[in-house]
DNA sequence: ATTTACTATGTAATATTTACACATTATGCA
DNA sequence: TGCATAATGTGTAAATATTACATAGTAAAT
């Protein structure tokens, strides 16, 4: 046998049939949880569903389902939004997979979680099917399956990324007061702030623009309504350089 | 046919038998890919590997693996991290998982990304298999599979996350000098950093131990060593609120 | 007309960040 | 041994950001 090209050794083994080698992976069952967030009444919400499964039939659960053949993750994720919400241009992001051997009692299935913002007012539940609704954050307890233990990280998930990143608009009307915005971040951070710091933080930011509306149909004094500048965000997106921890 | 107990409209479908359900889910193959740094010669490094497969024969690739019935991702990295290394208290961090449905050649293959950082010096890559080595992270490029894409994103966080957490300490020595410290901050970071500043910074936060001994071999004047003061780190970890976007 | 529940606004004190320069000390080499 | 090199080590002033805090005004409800 003649060879007129060597061959280094690490080509000896090389593998010809890609498919070959994945037909032989072993394969497990995958799913996507959404931990879907909603503000109301100043408080923090998650769309929950009761649990279809017997072993947890009086328990509440995410909104999740199988990923199905050549879906991407995201995909998936949106899907089921769509699917419960009816709402398309959503908020959605991957937090991270849950991975636990027995994080679900019928064998083995690997979830990835992710995160969505919604505004409760702009979209109707249109099916009620397994009392999906919102419930608030605070007084969410035995979950179904991990549940808990996702809601848990996706809510420190989105108490770090509001403070750096304006996702909080996505939960608030198009035009919303200065109390609003405020109100959506006490509830999220789980602590107050000081209303004249809080101002003129967002006045230095210049990321509002003030729409000239006021509030109506509020039992008081109404405030300006502002709307968020995503435009002039996107364009100045701040490369900050720091070390702290 | 009597019932005794009334049923709620949701229970009428409760499924009983959780393991039929999750044996009727499509499964997929799942991986682990660690994109592990090290800091040598001023310079960021990334652990990569020749590819096994003909496809990808002149490529480099990510050390990756598929994840074992019943192991947990995080269990599937450490296992790499140890086989390839030999390492096994290093530090590891789940960071997203990549879903194109065309990522891999041989078919559908879902992979979970994972960051590690680790000390070149402190270890010996025992196995030179495949061209096993570290390369510069500048200079990576052609890699197999969707694994430039995974490096792109692992870099980013890692970025990010070293701003806010003590993790390049993973990367030096157990003592350090200020000017190696820095130098770590300037090629993840890349940037410069003034001098007096970084040093005013990190004594501010006196999370740094003056071990009282000198650089040795340094062709110049020594600087002192340190060490990181984790324990002081772990009780201190400061909560920051503030809004900066 | 009064009470209620908010809006709207400014300043002084403090802490943090930035920009910037010079004297010193080991080493390597002529 | 002395000079060049390449670092270490240190301080201050200016600018910026953060914090703490109080009063006057307005719409709605009674």
């Amino acid at each position: 046998m003649k060879k007129n090209k060597q061959i280094e050794p690490h080509q000896e083994h090389l593998i010809k049939d890609a498919k070959v080698l994945v037909e032989a992976y072993p394969k497990v069952p995958l799913t996507v949880d959404c931990v879907i967030f909603g503000f109301e009444e100043n408080k923090l919400k998650v769309l929950v569903i009761k649990s279809d499964l017997e072993l947890y039939k009086d328990h509440y659960s995410l909104l999740g389902d199988i990923v199905k053949d050549n879906e991407e993750l995201d995909e998936a994720a949106y899907r089921i939004l769509k699917e419960r919400t009816g709402m398309n241009d959503v908020f959605l992001d991957q937090v991270r997979a849950f991975s636990h051997p027995n994080r679900h009692p019928g064998g083995r299935v690997i979830t990835v979680a992710y995160c969505s913002l919604l505004n409760i007012n702009h979209h109707q539940l249109k099916i009620h099917d397994n009392d999906l609704n919102w419930h608030s954050h605070e007084s969410l307890c035995d979950l179904a399956f991990d549940h808990k233990e996702i809601v848990d990280e996706c809510y420190s998930w989105l108490q770090k990324r509001i403070q750096e990143h304006p996702l909080g608009f996505n939960l608030l009307p198009e035009k919303f007061s200065l109390r609003e915005l405020q109100n959506l971040y006490e509830a999220i951070l789980a602590v107050s702030l000081d209303r004249r710091n809080f101002r003129k933080k967002f006045a230095s930011m210049d990321l509002l623009i003030d729409i000239d509306e006021m509030e109506q149909d509020v039992p008081h004094r109404p405030g300006k309504l502002y709307k968020f500048n995503f435009e002039k965000y996107q364009k100045s997106k701040r490369k900050w350089i720091g070390i702290d921890f």
